[in-house]
DNA sequence: CGTGCGCTTGACTTTTTTCAATAAAGGTGG
DNA sequence: CCACCTTTATTGAAAAAAGTCAAGCGCACG
């Protein structure tokens, strides 16, 4: 029910993706027969936890957030899907509700799998099948990097490992004495994936300078000037005064 | 390679499992065929984060946990698999390590399934795709639960939630004014599971006890008076003096 | 009948959050 | 282009939650 214009741009982009890219054509277009665009606004909902999940979706362009909400109102961001990058797959697979929130970062286009349709296709193609598995355990992995460090390192550590980790992947030298790096997320996003709040947040880039860490963490800019030194934070070898 | 006698012992146990349950008699002899078994005793590390992950186990009898270890020693259990349940899958299908260890908490017997023969079966096979899928996303959503509670929530409502979890697994009326789960690892374990140290722990099960929501909190028997009490301690809509 | 391990309790420290106030940044409409 | 307003970020002071260290108890097991 998609218009022919999308579905030249759904075909262009299918084979980016981690899920798809290795189909052969004939598959791919057994995809696009299945799939529908969603264009979402800034802040929209993309779903909510505990709908009833009838299909994942996979991000095209633009960003969103996987969140939990406590009670009182404060949030926990669980990730942020990449461009190609599928989410909201748990119910698929296993049934029920969708067990977090989903909401538009900015504008952004989504594909939309229904459930029925993508398990009849993973039934004809093993490999399709496979490519979800890598894709599920590589979310795990991640999922019990994030308890490890919510449950057995600090606020500074979680911080310094985070800055570690998008220093490598960020093209510039990882090396080099001084490099910068540019967050992907507001700070205050930034918080809530580390597990606390934009004051803390805020407190520790402030130690981190003084300590000579990082030169500075103004904007989205982070200017690391210690590479070694953070390693050690991250690592429990080493703390901030 | 295994002997005839375990052979049969695994014909008896594989219709069991969540993963095999629904596979024909020929899938199943199928798996007997490419699965070893494994003998552990208490204490025995099954495998170590970081090990690399040449297959995946399944737990048939004992009990095994799955934990993450500080560099200063401190340990966060993930989870304990029940029998029936597999662990060290993520390796299999996204490459690399284990993301944690496995240790046997008492002597336990394990199925071995080697990552290469399994991912052929697979591909034979979509329906054991789907159970496998259906296996991570369980975990998966079980994992954002856990970041939601290491994060969102302070230990007393963590420990509640535990506790009515329990109660609805336990065979007993959970409606009962009066219900007892029996917990079924060691204190201090559970205080790892949840996230803390049994020293806290321990002043928890106090103070739920000075509030008149458990009776008590002796061996492995929590006796637990006040379940609606507890229900709004696990959705923050109370706290403990 | 010790010995050791698991559990509990107390006093103290550390880390993080809360509350409040202010400053800076970004987008909108006059 | 600027004034305004909302959002985002920073900083301080105080409170709360959980962890550390140390000591003691009790029960199981050799």
């Amino acid at each position: 029910m998609t218009m022919c214009g999308n579905n030249t741009r759904i075909q262009n982009l299918i084979p980016k993706t981690d899920l798809f890219g290795e189909l052969s054509e004939d598959q791919q277009s057994e995809i696009v027969s299945i799939v529908s665009i969603r264009n979402v606004e800034r802040g929209e909902i993309v779903f909510s936890e505990g709908d009833e999940g009838l299909g994942f979706y996979v991000l095209l362009s633009g960003r969103v957030r996987i969140f939990k909400l406590s009670p009182d109102g404060k949030e926990q961001v669980l990730h942020f899907p990449e461009c190609g990058d599928s989410f909201g797959e748990v119910p698929v697979f296993s049934g029920g509700n969708f067990p977090a929130h989903a909401q538009a970062m900015k504008k952004s286009e989504l594909l939309f799998f229904p459930r029925e349709a993508f398990i009849q296709l993973i039934q004809k193609d093993p490999s399709l099948a496979l490519s979800m598995l890598a894709m599920l355990s590589k979310r795990l992995r991640r999922f019990a990097q994030m308890v490890e460090s919510l449950s057995l390192r600090e606020v500074p550590g979680r911080l310094a490992s985070y800055l570690i980790q998008l220093s490598r992947q960020d093209q510039t030298n990882a090396n080099q004495a001084t490099t910068t790096v540019h967050l992907d997320v507001p700070k205050s996003q930034l918080a809530s994936l580390l597990g606390t709040i934009p004051e803390t947040l805020s407190r520790i880039f402030a130690r981190m300078t003084r300590e000579g860490l990082i030169e500075s963490a103004e904007g989205n800019a982070v200017i690391i000037l210690d590479f070694h030194g953070l390693q050690e934070l991250a690592d429990g070898e080493r703390r901030l005064a």
